[in-house]
DNA sequence: CAGGGTCGGTTTTACGTATAACGTTGACGC
DNA sequence: GCGTCAACGTTATACGTAAAACCGACCCTG
């Protein structure tokens, strides 16, 4: 029934091709040798096409249940692993995505990148980074350190201020921490940005703060955006409540101090709550306190965004709102995934959460 | 010279497939099309097979420079490319090689990431990591994650016990941050930890310290046995220099905070100089000081390792070692593509610097 | 002038997979 | 008993590249 020995000849120079194609390094280096899907077939008993259909599950009404349990036992024994590179090639893609992040530094993007790469792995496509080497702002050329041919996109919108660069590509884009009704993008995975300065501003609010300072972030970008108008809202309708803003300030610890320290220092009365737009600026904030000789909480809450390992390791640690970082590069990864089948995908947003710790307390009496 | 009619039946074909393959995602989605090296030869007017010889830059002695100058000039019009999946498949090669590091979320090691995606970046070749779901420690299986096949492996010894897994791959590793005698590695890559110890000690007796506690790490790692062995060794010839070694500490703020506390409230005269295998436990030593009632550093100096952001994101900004973080992963990522070559390369010992801040200074008199 | 080398290319082939196109075998309705 | 159809597989082919094998022409050398 089946062919045997005629092809034999083939197989003795894939042999001979694995010596010779892997220099030995320090001596010892064995060839790999992997089975391809002509052996699993020879082993089987069946073609190389069966088998291409039963490993890509493909087979429902076209191949009997008997002989794909045979093809995957023999696909078992051999060890058999599909070669990406032959089916790339066959099917004209890369399995490769490009993640545009600001700075892999940023722990939340790491976080995201975590989270985006996990799915990737178990869907079998690589993640290319587009690592921005000056920190927080746009992504210049983003196809710049990624040559290589890609299937799709995922991009914080604090990388690209705009997605002409990227559709110009033809490619699929899925936006995170970007505005869910832009039509620009294929899909958005964002986290729930307002609710949680809602509750950051219930949380003050309950303890007794009326008078606030928002330290805001100098990114212009949707996620921002949200914060300053959710907390806006959530004050207005509180008679007494008042906020001023900051003039706006760079993600860095030291750019949060300096800004904290113009608005705890200017005249008028203090405020009694900072409300700030990322750990990083609130951990600033409490640096400023300090300088001024005010104590947190007792003098001036203080609270953050974001939940980084930052937050607990500053003294006193930080009241602020966790994201989903991972979550939210999972939910990209899977959105991109829907897209690249032909399902669409729409507006995903995800649950966060405050984490109530030192850095807030009663508003001072009187103060 | 060129047969040219012949093949358009071939090229048409092309076109369907082309249309046919990207499904149409929100209405428009152009087809990239993109150009083959048959294309580029077909314009140039030679054979496909000169163009792969001139894009792979091995002509020297076997195309005519009036010839590769044509076939460039057609790739640069033609927007040609080489397809990668097709190179891979015929090289047998994957381009892509496995990071085992400990966790993405630790700065660190966010930062090699970074360095080794640059230089990958460079030559093409897509870096997998594997993400060790538990943080800092061993890990179980570090093909679990990576189905994929691989050239080649970057891993740090903080995340793999043994190479024996690893190698049973029959895979080239490259090692970080680990023994430079291991013979196990193809290659090594480390920052000259010993003499940033050495610097550290220098630093602290200059300033009249001689009492000091070594806050250990609890990790079971090259990179941690040459800090105590060097900071040993530099205090071993000043004749009233004691130190002691806390039971070691998890990498995290909080544990460096417990073992801080334990240490400085020891009966017996207080250590005036605390040197901590990384930020993060002197970021938690600085907090235990200030729960007790000390001043740093007045009362005690603090001393880090890595120059996280954390270094300075906490008040008073950390004294430490800035470790080159980047610069290992390019090295590592160098290092790989050398063996990968069949070029052998040895150890590499990357220059490291301390840096004073805040948390050190002069010991407290007679304390 | 014969024999060999070198230069500058081309032809051909194989990498391993997915799938369109094409048999083969029976069962079944009429 | 014959056409039809479905179920089950197989054959053949193309994806785009790299490189081995080949080949003509020209040059040198004895």
């Amino acid at each position: 029934m089946v062919t045997d020995g005629e092809q034999s000849g083939e197989r003795n120079r894939g042999a001979v091709r694995g010596g010779g194609r892997w220099p030995t390094v320090r001596g010892t280096h064995a060839a790999p040798a992997r089975a391809t899907s002509r052996d699993v077939a020879r082993a089987a008993g069946v073609s190389q096409a069966t088998v291409s259909l039963v490993m890509g599950d493909k087979w429902r009404g076209r191949v009997s249940e008997a002989r794909a349990e045979a093809v995957r036992s023999a696909a078992r024994e051999l060890g058999y692993r599909r070669n990406l590179a032959a089916r790339d090639l066959r099917l004209g893609r890369t399995r490769t995505v490009l993640l545009v992040v600001p700075a892999l530094t940023n722990e939340f993007f790491a976080r995201v990148y975590a989270g985006a790469a996990r799915v990737a792995g178990e869907q079998g496509v690589g993640v290319l980074l587009y690592p921005s080497p000056e920190g927080i702002g746009p992504a210049r050329d983003p196809f710049a350190s990624a040559r290589a041919a890609l299937d799709g996109v995922i991009a914080s919108s604090m990388a690209v201020d705009s997605l002409a660069a990227l559709r110009a590509g033809g490619l699929p884009v899925v936006m995170l921490d970007s505005d869910p009704r832009s039509a620009e993008a294929a899909a958005t995975v964002n986290p729930d940005i307002a609710d949680g300065m809602r509750q950051v501003a219930a949380h003050l609010l309950s303890l007794g703060h009326r008078r606030f300072a928002h330290l805001a972030a100098d990114v212009d970008s949707w996620t921002f955006r949200v914060r300053a108008r959710a907390l806006a809202e959530a004050l207005r309708d509180v008679p007494d409540a008042r906020v001023v803003r900051t003039e706006p300030a760079a993600l860095h610890v030291d750019a949060g101090r300096a800004a904290a320290e113009r608005v705890l220092s200017a005249p008028g009365a203090r405020p009694t709550a900072l409300v700030c737009d990322d750990d990083m600026l609130a951990a600033g904030a409490c640096k400023a306190a300090r300088r001024l000789g005010l104590r947190v909480p007792d003098d001036v809450s203080v609270t953050g965004f974001a939940d980084l390992s930052l937050a607990t390791a500053v003294d006193p640690e930080l009241t602020t709102v966790r994201l989903p970082a991972e979550a939210v590069g999972e939910a990209g990864m899977r959105a991109l995934a829907a897209v690249l089948d032909g399902r669409p995908d729409g507006a995903a947003e995800l649950p966060v959460s405050l984490v109530a710790r030192d850095s807030s307390g009663p508003a001072a009496r009187g103060a």
